[in-house]
DNA sequence: GAAATAGTGTCTTTAAGACAATATCAG
DNA sequence: CTGATATTGTCTTAAAGACACTATTTC
């Protein structure tokens, strides 16, 4: 049963193998909804079309450095924690060849992507607001957004702001907001502050109340 | 700030690729306790070191497709549904090159597995009672076992035998002694029994009560 | 004082932990 | 009946949902 190709002596280089790309997500929240950066191609017959920064894996190079690499030379931006998702292997989602998509996800803070977004070759899309540009990306980048969206709600949904898209200190009123943009719905005031407080260090600080009662300033744990 | 070896019209030829492996951790339950399965190597210079089933990806094969064909010819069994966990590329994690290893895992009953286990290049590891030889596997392949392990008690969490090790139908007795074996903790009874029963179906049943009252008997949602 | 927002209290519901009580089998 | 196991009931505790109330600011 077993294969003769396999047999001992055998070389890796006698298989062929795949290209292997990372691809990357990387969300951050604007004007109360969830975003993802994209970038317009330029290196292949997809000229001109946005879809998310990738590139291919190099010799000696983790996924991870190639996902850094990747950011910063597409974006500018020196991106925190990328995480893996998951591989994308469809045959057929990518016409270059046979090409395999390893994942990944980052949360970025707008105020870090600013500078990145002055080039008009990269731009944020809505990912709640603008669902025909989203599933329009090529490579099937659409299905990776919908991935790393779903892993953002389940990380926030455990622990205050994992991805510190929030200048510190901030109230809890900031706080909620940001957590109701990325869920996509309103959470309830008391239950999310009996949640949320335990996990908040308070700094002795209040907001100034600009329109009503001051609130106390917190940082994460 | 453009890679020059990325200006149009660059083939994906003009890189070096990676080979990519798929290696599964076939877990099961024997005897109280989460086994895995290990297959003894033969094409490679770990002859006869035990290690988990793995192959390279072949041209126009997706990666569930290569788990698949990797199990059928090295353990003579058909997996059921394999699961991506997640691609590990440490280098240095495998001294034949670079290699990518995209780890899978799926879940089988042990009698399915009870034909495979004849010949004697296949065997379990019990991952609770046989660290040192879990450890020492070959090709970082004891990380994937415990990632395996962790999704395979989080799946059980969440569900009545979501891997349907157990025959149908079956007494919550059962079902208990086998997510208990899953968690490698004792688990509430009635506790147990609240959380399950909404998610089976009951069948008229009753086993045969041999010792003690009889139980009924279930079935899978 | 009115409007706005922050902070606290509490009632209800739901689920889990921990037992206790009852039911039904083999011997 | 006794021993063993299954099934049901209930008390307590913890957490969430849903409100209501009080407190502190600006205007």
């Amino acid at each position: 049963m077993k294969d003769s190709k396999n047999s001992p002596g055998a070389s890796l280089l006698d298989y062929p193998r795949p290209s292997v790309a990372v691809d990357t997500a990387v969300l951050t929240v604007a004007d109360g909804s969830v975003c993802v950066l994209l970038v317009r191609r330029e290196e292949d017959h997809q000229h001109g079309k946005w879809a998310l920064p990738g590139t291919f894996l190099r010799e000696r190079e983790t996924l991870a450095d190639a996902v850094l690499r990747c950011l910063r030379d597409k974006a500018g931006i020196s991106g925190r924690v990328p995480r893996q998702l998951q591989v994308f292997d469809e045959p057929g989602r990518d016409d270059r060849g046979w090409v395999l998509s390893v994942a990944h996800v980052d949360m970025v803070p707008l105020t870090d992507l600013e500078e990145a977004l002055k080039s008009n070759g990269v731009r944020l899309a809505s990912t709640t607001g603008e669902p025909e540009l989203i599933v329009g990306l090529p490579y099937g980048h659409a299905d990776i957004v919908a991935k790393a969206v779903e892993w953002l709600r389940a990380a926030y949904a455990e622990a205050p702001d994992p991805g510190a898209l929030l200048d510190e200190p901030f109230t809890l009123r900031d706080l909620r907001e940001l957590h109701e943009a990325v869920a996509g719905a309103p959470l309830m005031r008391d239950t999310f502050r009996r949640f949320m407080e335990p996990k908040l260090a308070g700094t002795g600080q209040m907001s100034d109340g600009t329109r009503g009662r001051p609130s106390r300033l917190w940082v994460r744990g």
